[in-house]
This record gives structure tokens, C-alpha cells and sequence, in this order.
DNA sequence: ATGAAAGCGCTAACAT
DNA sequence: ATGTTAGCGCTTTCAT
């Protein structure tokens, strides 16, 4: 591969000149950068972004740490941070860690050896207050946590309200009529898992519903712990006539749980889900959510992180932590349709 | 961020022997290590992978291209070429092109001035004899087709039999008795659609049922196209009893138009699949598909990437190109179960 | 076994 | 306007 050197030789310039002209930064004389141009289509000239990096001290490489992006929240999220990454010629490390901490923890220190420029992160849970992200920004790393926030940090973030959105869901099945309605939840180590549970809650006592312990099963966020929790929940005698399910991946092993005890949805159990599935139209029944808009919390996120980024070369002082919040929707779908049962109940 | 020197100067030895001592190429002294060791410790020294790569004219990144994450299939083959690149120390520099030729030919360009050891490429369609493939070879940067070898061009692949797996496929339909089978197809400008039409065309020529262009719809490998095929092909008055889609996008655009205009499936028509949808059971009806091995080929492709580096480094003679074939899976479910009207005609 | 120094390809400050 | 050169942080060859 050529080098700018063999640019500068084959121009009878110097490379300074080459330079110039490629970063237009100094005026070139016409006949020059005419030489120059010409030198570089000849040698196809591809200039060496790993020299320049180390030059610079900037790689202009962003890391992006998901949990899994076989769940489709995951893609849609990473679809939007290329798209604006992309457009401010930044690049992006994808790593999936699965929700573990030691891979989390492996990554960000990869990531730190390459000198990525910024983090955005989808934390995993931890049970020692997250040191390792205040590690990373004490190094001078800038990162944005998207969809969930580590408690009592200081760091730029972008997520939907999950306590309103949950909320306004679980309010939904209880306008239906359900007064036994259950919860399945993921880890209760992840803060946005929590802040489902509570928007639960809130809706159960706003609806003067007592909550009942016995009604929460915590999953892990994945179609297995979902599937496996429907399964007690489903053989449980005095089982819920509503479920609100707190991903969309452990709804998918609900409804296959459903599906092989014969549970009709939702006569025999509405569902409600948060997050929209692709295809959620599709399914049988159709599925009730709140959903999120991922894609614009992957673009949020780099656009905020990028604006980080700009500052800091500017040597502008660093402004006050932004936590964006992004507006969910709530889509009724059959899932939830008022049941024969509640019906009757209501009738008699 | 201390560097090499610092570390050096606190352990009052030579960068060389800091080198050394990380790398553990020379043998040091076990004083002069545990100095070394605890210099880094206390400056919390990560080493600066840019400047490494610099020197040593390798990055350790792999080029990853697909054409949508958001497609099933291709988020289980990027986890799979993760899993596999993380293993080599190697690291992932994913970008989806949409299928968009000109994104594809600017993300090749990206990653040539980024220096990438090698690309995993599932390549878009073109028109012009795939040329920009050749270039990069030439220019020395190895290149691992997934999915689609464009034809005619020397390059390793990973890859599955997509006419044998569809002639697998199509046959099933007819021995479901149907003989009026329609296919919808992606572009025809990529190597995988045309084998797909052609698996489709073999099994219905050894079923002694002529091919009728007729029933032949091309679309574009994404739901919407899927969608817009099915609309047309089912108000056609003489349609066919069974379709074979092409992929699983366009089967999800197909299920939303038979879901609409109330077609029962598989009484009124029937339909198998290329790829698998991971929650394609919980589908209704569940469909009938050929599952690729995704997160395999993903793997195995990074593998054999990783593998050609490793032999370049060490000077190999460069053998011949490898075309890696994967196994595919019929599964056979419900939406091509045999149909009342079927039966009917049979019996009459 | 250890240190000194060249050089990877680039940018930018400085000299002309 | 153009050329010269130091230096980014590392690896590695060559002395010692």
C-alpha cells in the first residue's frame, strides 16, 4: 500500500504538502494539488487512519456494548447508533456480553487498549455499584448508558420512563377488568428491570389492587427464563388472569409456554409486554406493549456522545450530565381483549 | 493515560525491557519483571493497541458487512463471527448496507484506510461483475464471502447448497400433493436468490410440473417486498395453492398479507420458507422452513479468515480458495400440512 | 540480560 | 506557498 511518502515522491512535493491538500488545511496552489490528486488516483492512495490516529490521539472509533442482538430491541438500537455515528465518520465496536459482568468488564478493557474515543453502553447488572464505569470515566473515556442507568452515577444517559411506561400498561389490563394480574420481570439487579416492577406497583395500588408477592416471578430478560416462569405461573391453581411481561424476548417464552399447555389468550390470560416485537402483529393472538423507540435511543446515544466528543477537543468545560428521555407508546392489541371469563365475572 | 516510557522510568529500566516483559518474547530477569509488573499496577498501564498496530502493520479489527442486522439470520451469524473473533483477540467492525451497492463500495473503502486485517462479507448485488471485490484482494486485504459468492471471482466462502435446500423444500410442497406452486424471490442480482429460483425450478422439473413464469414474483429479501408480492399474487384469480419465500423477511410481509385478507393458511395456501424465524413455531401457523446454520456460518467464516491471516503472517504459500458448505435443516410445521381442498381433489 | 535507537505513517509547528 | 522535521507509543534489531 502506498504511503504518503511515495504520494509526496511521485508529486515531486513534499509530504507536508500532501497532507495539506488532503486535509485542505493550508491554501495549495492549483498546480500543486493538481500534481498531488493525480499522484494519489495513480498510487490509489488510501491514507492510513491508524497512523493518523496515534498522531492525533483520537481513533474516532466508538465502542457499543449490548447484552445480545439476537433481541430485536438490540438491533433496531444499533441500527440507529451506526446511522449517526456514520454520519460524523465515527465507526463502531459492537460487543454482545450477554448481560455478564466479567464480559462487560473484559470488553471495557479492550475497549480502553484501543482507545476508543467513547463508550455507549447497555450495562450489565452488578452487584458492586457499577466501579468499573466511574473507573472508565475517571480515565477520561466519555460514555452514555442507554436504556438503563446505573443508580447514583454521574454519567450522561438516554431511556424511556419504564415506571410510567409499565405503569400505563399494567393500568391498561386493569381498566380490562383483571384485578389478579402477575408480573414477570427480569433481573432485579438491572435497574430498568426494577423500575418496570415499581410502574407494576404503582398501577396495581393506584387501582386499589393489593400487591400480592405471589404474583411476581422473576425472570432473566430472555425467551428460557420467560418460557420457564409461564410454566410455574401457568400449573400455579390460583393463577393470574393478566400477565404483564416486562421484555419482549421472555414474552416470546410465554407465548410458547401458552402455546404448549393450551392456555387460550386471552380468555383464559391476557398479556400485555413491554417493548414491541417485530412482528407482535403477527402473532397469535397479536401482542399489547408499551413499545420503545430503539432506534432513536441508539441514535440519541451517539449523537449525544459525539456532542461529548466535540466538547472536550474544544477544551469547552464539561456541562452537566443530560438523561435524555424518550417517549414509549402503548399499542393495544388483542392480547389484552376483554376475556369471557371477566365477562361473565362482571356480568354475575 | 501513562505510556510505555512512564512505566519504564518508574521501574528504572528500559522501554525494551517493559516490551519485554508484556510480550514475554526475551526472557527478563524474574527482579526486573516484578519491578516492571508493579509499575503497571500502579499506573493502571494499558497498553496503547494504536500505536502497536502502527508498528507492527496489523489491527487485529476484522470488517464485518451484512446487509441488516435487523434480519434474524444475520444477527445470529454476527454473534457467531463475534464468538470466534474474540477468541483470536480479534475485533469485529460491523456495517449494514442495506443491500445498497454504492454503501457497500464506501464501507469496502472505509475499512481499507482503517487497514483491517480482513473482511467477512456478505456482498450486495451488483451489476458489473462484482469488480470492487477483486480490488480489494488485490490490494492484499483477505476476504471471506458468507452467505453469497459472487461469481466468477477467486475467494474463499462459507456458504450453504441454496439450490439443493430449496429443491428439498419445494419438493416437500409437492409431495404435500400441490402442484401450482408460486415462489417469491429476492433480487435476482444476487447469486443466492438465483440459486434459491433455481432449487424451485429443479424440484418441480423431476416433479414433472412445468415451470410457469407466471408464478414466479421477484422481490427483494425484506418484509415490504414480501408483503407487496403477496398482495398481487393472491388477488391473481388463478393463484397458485403453495408458495416457497425465498427468506424468512419477506415471509413475515407474506403472513401479514394473508393475515389481512383473511386467506386461511395452509387450507387455502400453503407455505414453506428459506431460513428459519427463531420464534417461527409460535407463529400460526407455525411454518414450514429450511433452516441455515447462521450463527455457523458466522463462525466458521471468521475462522477461516483468522486462519488465511495466520498463513500470511507466517508467509504461507497461499493454497487454493476453500468453499465452505454448511447443512441445512428441513423443519417441517404447519403451514404446509396437507389442505382439505387438496384432499378433496384427491379423492375426486 | 539489558539498553539505545530506528522507524511504522501521519500531522503540525516551524523555517524558508 | 512549500519544505523540513519532531514526535505520537510502540516493537525490534543491534550493541553492550
Amino acid at each position: 500500500m502506498a504511503t504518503i511518502k511515495e504520494v509526496a515522491r511521485r508529486a515531486r512535493v513534499s509530504v507536508g504538502t500532501v497532507s495539506n491538500v488532503m486535509r485542505s488545511s493550508t491554501t495549495v496552489s492549483p498546480k500543486l494539488r493538481e500534481r498531488v490528486l493525480s499522484a494519489i488516483r495513480d498510487l490509489s492512495y488510501h491514507p492510513d487512519h491508524v497512523a493518523r490516529s496515534l498522531k492525533l490521539r483520537q481513533t474516532m472509533m466508538l465502542g457499543l456494548i449490548i447484552s445480545d442482538i439476537t433481541n430485536p430491541f438490540f438491533s433496531q438500537l444499533v441500527r440507529g447508533a451506526e446511522d449517526a455515528a456514520l454520519e460524523h465518520n465515527y465507526l463502531l465496536l459492537t460487543f454482545n456480553t450477554d448481560d455478564k459482568p466479567e464480559r462487560e468488564k473484559h470488553v471495557l478493557s479492550v475497549l480502553r487498549s484501543r482507545r476508543v474515543d467513547g463508550i455507549l453502553l447497555v450495562v450489565a447488572p452488578d452487584e458492586h455499584g457499577y466501579l468499573h464505569i466511574t473507573q472508565i470515566l475517571e480515565w477520561g473515556i466519555p460514555i452514555v448508558c442507554l436504556d438503563r442507568v446505573p443508580p447514583r452515577i454521574k454519567v450522561d444517559s438516554v431511556t424511556v420512563d419504564n415506571v410510567k411506561a409499565s405503569q400505563d400498561c399494567v393500568r391498561h389490563l386493569i381498566e380490562k377488568g383483571h384485578r389478579r394480574i402477575g408480573i414477570i420481570t427480569g433481573s432485579l439487579s438491572l435497574p430498568n428491570a426494577r423500575q418496570r416492577l415499581r410502574g407494576y406497583e404503582k398501577a396495581l395500588i393506584e387501582g386499589h389492587i393489593g400487591v400480592d408477592r405471589g404474583l411476581v416471578w422473576q425472570a432473566n430478560f430472555r425467551a428460557e427464563g420467560g418460557y420457564q416462569a409461564a410454566k410455574e405461573l401457568l400449573a400455579n391453581p390460583n393463577r393470574p388472569s393478566a400477565l404483564f411481561v416486562s421484555n419482549a424476548m421472555m414474552a416470546l417464552g410465554v407465548l410458547k409456554a401458552v402455546e404448549e399447555l393450551g392456555v387460550r389468550c386471552p380468555e383464559e390470560l391476557a398479556l400485555a409486554v413491554f417493548d414491541d416485537i417485530p412482528l407482535g402483529e403477527l402473532l397469535r393472538p397479536p401482542l399489547t406493549c408499551v413499545a420503545q423507540p430503539a432506534y432513536l435511543m441508539g441514535y440519541r446515544g451517539a449523537e449525544l456522545l459525539i456532542q461529548r466528543l466535540a466538547a472536550k477537543t474544544a477544551k469547552k468545560e464539561a456541562s452537566k450530565c443530560l438523561a435524555v428521555r424518550l417517549p414509549t407508546e402503548l399499542k393495544i392489541r388483542e392480547s389484552s381483549a376483554c376475556s369471557q371469563v371477566l365477562k361473565g365475572r362482571s356480568a354475575g
